[in-house]
DNA sequence: TTTTAATTTCTGTAAAGACAGAAATTAAGG
DNA sequence: CCTTAATTTCTGTCTTTACAGAAATTAAAA
């Protein structure tokens, strides 16, 4: 299987993304591929396209697995293990964020609690100091709390959102404090 | 300088977020030692504090003022740089999340458009392909054309959307649509 | 059941980034 | 201007992660 170019550079740049977003290059660039690839790949496509060896490509599978962004497809007449990726840009985005505050964020949360309540006995620990711990911590708490409610909106209604722009700002100074308007 | 087990638990979690969000250990646990810290603190405070060689320190300092979290502070009668951090969660979440825009988002947007047209033209990308590349692309568009509009939003504004959740998909549906309603 | 293909695990090493410390440069103080 | 402190740059190495390939295991086909 050959890549042009242009899937050549598409591909080395998700890869390069993909390191800043949480998977190594090789983990990307095998996601990238998938996606981009019209039918269902096996491993030993992805190790003659990529250039990678099979170990790494099967490790790499497993992290996407884990992550939910790819699936295995057995396909008729062949028993190796194909894999599709997902394709709706939207699930992708909201997949990854997803998993990304499970595997981070949460774990920061826990443990700024527990800063927060350590150091309330702390006397080391300037007031002022303490101050600034709890601020970030209710930061991070009202920004988790803003993302699951989100979360669930459908795609349509994030576009929306997205799309009123700035217009958000003047509907949340008029509503955002009184009760639902119906 | 001697940091209670608090402290240390809190820098060295910073330290290990950090490494997830784009810079690295020793940089982000400098980054906490000066916001958690109630003064201007200069590079041999933070060697002694973190236990760090010096010249890792100064090339950190560098690297958290080209993000513009940090800023040089001179104090009568030390010659030395003293160094003071932003103080305010959103502002740094702020400049956080602009840089990382400016270094990550807009070279893709970049790559991604170039990749759009060279595809256009090339006979070995399957239409599907194609339409594939384009969905990311208008999906990062919008994304951050919606990021745009929001970001001069004032943080209580901002608050307020977050603290709306749910109900603001009601308001999108109601007004997503129609003119300003004033 | 055996054979063979496919996958996974393991292990050593390659690569990249981080780091410490020496050397060089700069700048403040005397 | 000289001295000395402070900072920066450079360089070698340390650490961590990624990677390749061999070996082991699993599972499908005959």
């Amino acid at each position: 299987m050959q890549l042009s170019p242009t899937m050549q550079k598409y591909i080395l740049h998700w890869g390069e993304m993909g390191t800043r977003w949480g998977v190594n290059r090789t983990v990307a660039q095998i996601h990238a591929l998938l996606y981009l690839a019209n039918r269902p790949l096996n491993a030993e496509d992805i190790c003659e396209t990529l250039g990678v060896a099979r170990s790494n490509v099967s490790n790499s599978l497993k992290e996407l697995q884990s992550w939910g962004l790819i699936r295995v497809q057995h396909v008729l007449g062949d028993r190796r293990d194909h894999f599709v990726a997902l394709q709706d840009v939207w699930e992708i985005f909201r997949l990854i964020t997803e998993e990304r505050k499970r595997r981070e964020l949460d774990p920061t949360l826990s443990v700024l609690r527990e800063c927060a309540i350590e150091a309330e006995s702390d006397p080391l620990i300037e007031a002022a100091t303490r101050v600034k711990m709890d601020k970030v911590l209710e930061f991070l708490e009202l920004l988790l709390s803003g993302y699951d409610d989100f979360k669930h909106l459908p795609p349509g209604v994030v576009l929306k959102l997205l799309k009123m722009g700035s217009k958000l700002g003047q509907l949340a100074a008029m509503f955002g404090n009184d009760e639902e308007q119906k």
